[in-house]
RNA sequence: GUGGCUGUGGUGAAGUGGUUAACACGGCGGAUUGUGGCUCCGUUACCCGAGGGUUCGAAUCCCUUCAGUCACCCCA
């Protein structure tokens, strides 16, 4: 079918773009504020950078990931994410030269084959930033609080963050064991995806909504409770600062992100109107990821926040601008003769700056006076036979309905007093 | 990937086996001479997501397919 676009996909038309383009000004106004710059990577990368970057056993890599061979018949994956490729660029470009940490965002299109939904599209938005090379917790906060900051600025609230750490290199094996522990006499009873959860990622069990499985996990140990002195100290300090900071979080032992990347610091904000899609943001330190690939070791987090999400929330909530475009002139001419003059009118206004615009379909008078009226421009400017006999044209303010004729000299400068005086 | 629901014009929708597919909004045109916003009038679906089948006859029943949506899953 021709006339159809892709499996979750969509179009963003004129009417909705100018909501696009408002929370991407948000967006850039923040991270302007706390100081993060943009970056722009390929939306196609190797396929071996996911592979390595997310982790091999998850489920974007395993089974949401668009890979195909290039004409080279090199293996290439459409972005499902953008964390990697930002450390990729990192490195690549040797940022970690410049003064750290280095603070990039980024805004653009991921791809991930899945079952779309509403909030869920092969082809969706995202808005993340990334910090790379600052290892304190207060960079953690700094983050989060500019994730909500930037949701606050649209208007949204009834939001709720979720906080959690999931330990490191050190801690989360000791963990590990011990929730199999735990688990091991309960494993037939569990479910299906669970028992094959627990051998590759027994955090994840923790996570499962099935009612068998939540009742079974009750009493679980946490690793909020099995952290290292270091990744406590890390916790406790961020929990401080953000307190500090005036920002409001609920600790969920269960939380953890779907990608392999993530140590210590975990969290997500959730919109609990848009249903079973509600996570607006999700986030965390990745401090193992730049050395898996390949550079130093070196710390870093960030967050992604989906951006057909936070309109689909701006919408439940009646939250978005009015951005309808007016338009300051509308020209119209009558009849043949004044084509010219008006269209040269035309020109000069836009020219000048004025918005300006006229009908290409022939109209007549009333029509194309209507026309003015629905895109509510301030004047109209009509010139017909008589106005071209004398070079003039007829201004006409369309919402007091005065209207003078004017020589064609004088419209610019007229205008100009009308508008500004 | 699993299960459920839905699919009529640009939009919101009525119609659930029988001649020309309601209604509303929107779009377009008009209501005497070169003027809008209100009002009024006209017009706007050779066809009911697509393909096949049942039937004398289907938008209405069945199958397939595509798409959307809800939940699961996953996540932004």
């Amino acid at each position: 079918m021709l006339t159809t676009g892709p499996r979750g996909t969509k179009d963003i038309l004129p009417d909705t773009s100018g909501f696009w383009q408002y929370v991407e000004k948000k967006a850039r106004e923040v991270c302007n504020l706390f100081g993060y710059r943009e970056i722009r990577t390929p939306i196609f990368e190797h396929t071996e950078l996911f592979l390595r970057g997310i982790g091999e056993t998850t489920d974007i890599v395993e089974k949401e990931m668009y890979t195909f061979s290039d004409r080279g018949g090199r293996s290439i994956t459409l972005r499902p994410e953008n964390t990697a490729a930002v450390v990729r660029a990192f490195l690549e470009h040797k940022l970690y030269a410049d003064t750290p940490p280095a603070k990039l965002f980024y805004i653009g299109p991921m791809f991930r084959y899945d079952r779309p939904q509403a909030g869920r599209y092969r082809q969706f938005h995202q808005f993340g930033i990334e910090a790379i090379g600052a290892k304190g917790p207060a960079i953690d906060a700094e983050i989060i609080i500019l994730a909500t900051q930037f949701l606050r600025s649209l208007g949204l609230n009834e939001l709720v963050l979720q906080l959690n750490s999931v330990g490191c290199p050190e801690c989360r094996p000791k963990y590990r064991s011990v929730l199999q522990e735990f688990l091991r006499d309960k494993l037939s009873n569990l479910c299906k995806d669970c028992q094959s959860r627990f051998d590759r990622n027994p955090m994840r069990i923790l996570d499962c909504k099935q009612a068998e499985c939540t009742s079974l996990t009750q009493g679980a140990p946490q690793m909020v409770d099995c952290l290292c002195d270091e990744c406590n100290q890390h916790f406790t300090q961020l929990k401080t600062l953000l307190t500090a900071g005036n920002i409001e979080f609920k600790l969920n032992p269960r939380l953890v992100r779907g990608l392999d990347y993530y140590t210590k610091t975990a969290f997500e904000i959730q919109y609990a109107p848009l249903g079973s899609q509600s996570a607006v943001c999700g986030g965390g330190r990745y401090d193992g990821l730049i050395a898996e690939c390949g550079g130093q070791p070196t710390p870093g987090i960030g967050f992604a926040i989906g951006m057909e999400r936070v309109l689909l929330a701006l919408e439940k909530q009646n939250l978005l601008p009015d951005v309808m475009n007016q338009y300051d002139v509308f020209v119209i001419p009558l009849g043949e003769k004044a084509q010219a003059a008006a269209f040269k009118v035309l020109c000069d206004l836009r020219k000048s700056g004025y918005i300006a615009d006229m009908d290409f379909m022939d109209r007549s008078l009333k029509a194309q006076m209507k026309l003015a009226n629905k895109f509510s421009a301030q004047y109209a400017v009509i010139i017909g036979d008589d106005e071209v006999a004398t070079n003039s044209a007829v201004l006409k303010n369309m919402q007091t309905g005065e209207q003078q004729q004017i020589n064609f000299d004088e419209l610019l400068k007229k205008l100009d007093t009308e508008v500004n005086g």
